[in-house]
DNA sequence: TGTACATCAGTGAACGCGCGTTCACTGATGTAC
DNA sequence: TGTACATCAGTGAACGCGCGTTCACTGATGTAC
């Protein structure tokens, strides 16, 4: 428990953004220090930032509206992280490669985010998985460069691939939070790389044209 | 809220076993009816069996020893769903196919008991996945099966292959309970069959002589 | 067969806790004149 | 330039709630004699 001695200035008029961004990432780091989505309460959230706990409802209609802002916040990350991990690679298929490590890199090493984006029950980030500009859409084109370029087949829907896809990797970075003690058994980039590699070329392997099938 | 008018006949001398069994059915009930890990509190239980909350303390240390329990009943729950969804199947990789669906079957049906168990923070039902007979050997046995006939590559260990398809299968039944609306851009029976074929597909294609490679 | 007593399954009331949320307030910031 | 006032970001104290857990107890069941 943090005492502060000099109270925090209050923000200029119209500059109540800013305290919004600071409860955010407040959130967001204390689920990452403390590792439990218990701990983000809105009593401990205002306490990380150093603000009275009734401060957090001029910036948030209740919790769960921080919470769904928090849960943007990490999907947002986990997007960037993706396609970071993807960039500039020619091969379509190596490149979807590294997304997909790149996508249970980011669950490992920040897996309690991980677990409140896309494990949680709550309907937080629900994002409109077509609509919206994203982590889907950067996979479903990936996709279809695949399916452009004759290693997926061209007649199935490319969401219908990302999607296969997603489970795949979803199951490999859940399973590493979850179950540490079975993944350990193997390793957990052995098992990534099995996983995503087999996903691969099972897919490709779908239809005639798949590169490491007989067609 | 139920109001008991007779009060429940106490247990005989040597039998307070059988209000331990009351108990764990009563919280795996209420796990299933109320669809919420949260609803599975002490007192909840205890209200459910129709017994005084203290009551649950001569059978259970503390709540966590209660939960541990509840995720041993679960987990052989899901181990028997998935045994006869793949028996008398003499295809191996197609026995190994119907016991993913098996999986991923019981996981949708009885989404919160698949999540306490295999999504939830604790230690709950860590079992010795190598020693303890279970769901882990069964899939072993399974994989052990397409090995020796030439399916699966012989070289790799049967524990390796293990994970990956329970992760490929954990993906599907996974997302299928956090995040629905993304499943439903494709249908889960769709997905599943997806996946379950893929992962197979791929994991047979890893070495020369596997079902769909060029071998 | 009858009675005193030990056992122990189950109870009622209470504890302290942290939670989300509300409410009347304070006091610096900016504006009107 | 100076003063009265409106605005509104942030506060302190309190609310009611359900939780896990503890404690001294009750009273039917079974046993010893």
């Amino acid at each position: 428990v943090t005492v502060n001695i000099t109270p925090r200035p209050r923000a200029r008029r119209g500059q109540g953004q800013a305290l919004r961004g600071e409860i955010l990432a407040a959130a967001r780091d204390l689920l990452e220090r403390t590792g439990a989505e218990d701990a983000v309460s809105i009593r401990a959230v205002a306490a990380e930032v150093g603000v009275s706990t009734p401060s957090i409802y001029l910036h948030f209609d209740d919790k769960t509206a921080l919470i769904d802002a928090v849960c943007e916040l990490v999907f947002a990350e986990l997007d960037e992280a993706m396609v970071a991990a993807a960039a500039d690679i020619v091969d379509p298929l190596e490149s979807l490669r590294q997304f997909g490590l790149g996508y249970v890199r980011f669950a490992i090493s920040h897996p309690e985010q991980y677990r409140i984006v896309m494990m949680s029950r709550g309907s937080h980030a629900a994002p409109g998985w077509q609509e919206e500009q994203g982590a889907f859409i950067h996979l479903s084109d990936l996709v279809a460069r695949c399916q452009a370029e004759g290693v997926f087949d061209n007649a199935m829907p490319t969401s219908r691939i990302a999607v296969a896809l997603w489970a795949a990797a979803h199951g490999v970075a859940a399973l590493c939070i979850s179950k540490p003690a079975l993944v350990e058994l193997v390793g957990v980039e052995l098992l990534a790389g099995d996983v995503i590699t087999a996903i691969g070329a099972g897919v490709a392997g779908l239809h005639p044209g798949g590169a490491p099938s007989c067609g």
